[in-house]
DNA sequence: TTAATCACG
DNA sequence: ACGTACGTGATTAAC
């Protein structure tokens, strides 16, 4: 039998708005995860069932407007969110493009039609099978039409097929009389009353005894919930009074099947795809990922200048045998402009490529254990008279690095250069950049990075075909980043601070920073013992042993059965923050405890267990610097993160004595003061806040001066303390609400804080309105140095999304910028150390800090080097920048 | 895998 | 009327 597949256009379409969480947007700012999940859903379908026609319906006419006409029912639905309304008419565009037929009409739903559809194709002698994620559909279940019920949790899609049989077996009564369970039962997502006071369990009871309501009507009074088990007199009662509604929820619940159009399954027979108008749409949805799966091609003559050509593996591939031949090819590569390298992290396989001409291509590979002049080979490969394009710049150079090579001549990095260009975008593997860049899909990095892929060489057919693509990538993505990024004004950023930093990185997380682990043990120790003592004593208090580190339990314990007043929930249950547990400190002495054990175990499972774990042969914790992660141009620091290291209590500031110099030798701290805050002085070109930081004097105080109208002299503690939130919170884009929760003031008092502040400093509030406008013009924020990040929040109808929008383009540019000026400065130390031959190296940044380990007899000239360059090297501010450096034994001596 | 929590700038 | 500060990473519990 021939099958058709009708598609609940609305309703897979909003199980895809919420199914897909990502927020997944055109740089343009048009939502398109409806759509992406629609296509998803669909596509699966197709896979699956391989239905011979396809159509889909959808609504036109509000669910609720049908029952308006009732008294005494509001509409529960809400109308559709704006950011899935928008995607209706493209997701439209694309099935029409998909030459896939839609059934609408005015004042008719979705399963109206889907039920006419059903009917008149069974008449045709076809099978039909409705996809929908709604059960109002299964009353038209019959043995040649099934219901595939969609649901998507967790951003999976699975589906359920729902036969007569398969219903009966989870309803205990035929598909027919779900109509009459909800004429009993009722459902408030379709505004359908029921018969009030008949819940579910009636509802079915009674179905499953009587099938149909007339049936069941035609008994009363003398029913039965179920064989030999008679009705209790209030639900006869009830059913009595509500016959009406019973009548009218009936018709309510029954979808109609005699929908106005013409259909013949015929006409749905699935057809080819209009292939250059979806290829079009999905472009302009930036969908690589459906152009390749729906196997599309650029149209044919139209200069499409987007487009690019797709990327070819070499033309020819050798594996180097001998030294001759890797000379000849050295003499060769040294000749070209530049060649593209893959080095697998074990350096085991190196695939170089490079062009003779636009056609002409051709792949080198190197495998270490064929080439007896494996190491001779590297050293030449990365020698400065080799340009080279590489997709990972830092994990490389590493890698060369632990060889005792020294990386030279590494002039692109496709994956740095992709994050520039699209901070946001979270990974950039190379098969992903084919698919961003080229609507192209390349195999796997996992095909050839597998241990052993090539180990064997028993086949090493699949995964060399792979590396041979992913070179020629490398090669071809270089062309494109690179005008992307001339395009953007990103290219002095690029070539003079990302690209070279990423052999600073590598340097630094080779040399690694020493930990005391014998300190570090003992800490540990006394951490234990306490987390003994105070869980005892949280015990005793709550009266029974529970797992303290269960949110759960614990609000359980603290709220239930001690009975403390809940200050606020979270999405699972009671919140027991911190700040929840700060208000209620004084209610209860369990209170008290929970922070101290919190605190400890804190410290003892993240830092020094979790840093213990870590500590290398060479006693040193060698973290990772990831240069490719945040949006704002920051690095980040993990496994461990070094970042994070506390400092803000007496107790986790001992974790600092931990980080030491060598024997002989110190560690120097330099940190920029307030840089963020400077910057935004400068940006704003506020004169009153520029002056208050040329006098030198301490920021906060001024500030706390001039906003409360007293001389510096008169500033307390708390007037300081307050215009420091102050400060803070503007750099964040701060409200009235924020501030007052975070100084603990009532919000008019935080108002009128930032009202002063605002009067103080008039060029902060044109300067904050001024940035975000442009932001919503641009499309995007951008640093000093201008480096940019794309906000298409700043397009969202929804008012949280597009006030987190406003807050970025203001932060956006000020951590970034300070971002941009401390790499600089890496740079610049750097190369100092390096020109002026000291043996002292960088081994941590933490974003406004650096840290170089030196001998200590060169402890004092690295604090000049590391201040002077510092503060030197963005002189272009009206603002002085400060760094402050002090030198010591360990972390904590030196900051 | 996600949510809650908490460490840092 | 509504929700409520920017940027990170690690650990733990629970589904």
């Amino acid at each position: 039998m021939k099958k058709l597949m009708v598609l609940d256009g609305n309703s897979i379409v909003n199980r895809a708005f919420y199914g897909v969480s990502q927020n997944l947007t055109t740089r343009a700012g048009q939502p398109t995860n409806a759509i992406f999940g629609f296509l998803n859903i669909l596509s699966k379908l197709l896979d699956e069932s391989k239905p011979e026609a396809l159509c889909v319906t959808f609504d036109r006419k509000a669910p609720t407007f049908r029952h308006l006409a009732y008294e005494g029912y509001k509409a529960t639905r809400k109308g559709m969110p704006d950011e899935l309304a928008s995607q209706l008419p493209l997701l439209k565009d694309v099935l029409s493009a998909m030459n896939i037929p839609m059934y609408e009409l005015d004042g008719w739903e979705a399963d109206d039609l889907i039920g006419t559809i059903s009917v008149k194709d069974a008449a045709a002698g076809w099978e039909t099978v409705i996809v929908t994620g709604d059960k109002d559909s299964l009353q038209l279940v019959t043995d040649t039409t099934t219901v595939k019920l969609v649901s998507t949790r967790m951003g999976r899609t699975t589906t359920r097929d729902m036969t007569p049989e398969s219903f009966r077996e989870e309803y205990g009564f035929d598909p027919i009389h779900i109509i009459d369970l909800k004429a009993l039962m009722g459902d408030s997502s379709d505004n359908i009353p029921g018969v009030k006071g008949v819940g579910e369990k009636t509802a079915m009871a009674l179905v499953q005894r009587y099938g149909s309501i007339d049936d069941l009507y035609a008994a009363l009074p003398e029913i039965e919930m179920a064989p030999g088990v008679p009705a209790k007199p209030n639900v006869v009662k009830k059913l009595t009074e509500g016959a009406d509604q019973a009548r009218m929820s009936y018709d309510l619940a029954t979808i109609h099947t005699d929908a106005p159009i013409d259909f013949t399954p015929e006409d749905n027979v699935r057809r080819e795809p209009n292939g250059p108008v979806l290829y079009q749409l999905f472009l302009d949805l930036e969908f690589a990922k459906f152009i390749d799966k729906f196997h599309l091609t650029a149209p044919q003559g139209e200069g499409s200048a987007q487009e690019e050509a797709p990327v070819q593996a070499a033309c020819t591939s050798e594996a180097v045998e001998t030294r001759e031949r890797l000379e000849e090819l050295l003499e060769i590569w040294r000749r070209q402009k530049a060649v593209a390298v893959l080095a697998l992290p074990s350096l085991d396989v190196v695939c170089v490529e490079w062009a003779e001409s636009e056609t002409e291509h051709h792949a080198a590979l190197l495998f270490s254990d064929r080439l007896e002049c494996y190491n001779g080979a590297l050293a030449d490969l990365f020698a400065p008279d080799i340009k080279k394009v590489v997709h990972g710049s830092k994990e490389l150079c590493k890698r060369l690095l632990d060889e005792g090579g020294r990386p030279g001549g590494i002039v692109f990095d496709t994956e740095v250069a992709a994050y520039l260009l699209a901070p946001t975008d979270g990974s950039y593997d190379l098969e992903k950049l084919g698919l961003t860049y080229y609507n192209q899909e390349f195999p796997k990095a996992k095909t050839y990075l597998e241990e052993g892929a090539f180990g064997a060489l028993a086949n090493p057919a699949a995964p060399t075909a792979a590396l041979l693509s992913h070179t020629a990538l490398i090669g071809g993505l270089r062309d494109t980043l690179e005008s992307r990024l001339k395009e953007l004004g990103l290219d002095k950023l690029y070539y003079q601070v990302e690209l070279p930093l990423c052999l600073v990185l590598a340097e630094m997380e080779k040399a690694g920073v020493l930990v005391d682990r014998g300190a570090l043990v003992e800490f540990g120790e006394m951490l234990s013992d306490g987390i003994e003592k105070v869980q005892a004593t949280i015990y005793q208090l709550a009266g029974e042993e529970f797992n303290i580190n269960s949110t759960q339990q614990l609000g359980h314990v603290l709220f239930d059965q001690l009975g403390l007043p809940p200050v606020k929930k979270t999405k699972t249950g009671y919140s027991t923050n911190a700040e929840v547990l700060e208000k209620l400190r004084g209610r209860h002495p369990i209170i008290q405890q929970i922070l101290d054990y919190r605190q400890l175990t804190k410290l003892k499972s993240t830092y020094v267990d979790g840093l213990g774990k870590v500590i290398g042969d060479d006693g040193r914790i060698h973290t990772c610097f990831q240069n490719t992660v945040t949006a704002t141009g920051r690095l980040s620091s993990a496994e461990p993160n070094l970042q994070n290291i506390p400092i803000r209590t007496p107790l986790g500031a001992e974790l600092r004595k931990m980080f030491v110099a060598g024997p002989g030798r110190v560690l120097v701290d330099a940190d920029y003061s307030q840089i963020e805050l400077r910057l935004l002085a400068h940006m704003a070109g506020d004169e009153k806040m520029i002056e208050a930081f040329r006098s030198g004097r301490d920021f906060h105080t001024v500030t706390a001066a001039q906003v409360f109208g007293v001389e510096p002299d008169q500033v307390s503690a708390e007037m300081r303390r307050s215009a420091k939130a102050v400060n803070f919170g503007i750099v964040y884009g701060i409200s009235a609400f924020s501030l007052s929760q975070d100084i603990g003031v009532t919000v008019a008092e935080a108002k009128a804080y930032m009202d002063r502040y605002f009067a103080t400093y008039p060029g902060v509030r044109a300067y904050m309105d001024h940035v975000v406008a442009q932001a919503k013009q641009d499309g995007y924020a951008s640093t000093l140095m201008g480096r940019r990040r794309w906000l298409p929040e700043l397009k969202s109808s929804n008012y949280n999304t597009r006030s987190f929008g406003e807050r970025v383009a203001l932060n956006m540019p000020i951590q970034g910028t300070a971002a941009d000026i401390i790499k600089l400065a890496m740079l610049r130390v750097r190369d100092r150390l390096k020109a002026e031959g000291f043996q002292g190296e960088l081994v941590l940044q933490v974003h406004d800090e650096l840290i170089v380990e030196c001998p200590q007899e060169e402890g004092e000239r690295v604090c000049a080097i590391l201040k002077e360059e510092m503060e030197g090297v963005f002189p272009s501010l009206s603002v002085p920048l400060v760094a402050e450096t002090h030198a010591g034994k360990s972390w904590a001596e030196s900051h």
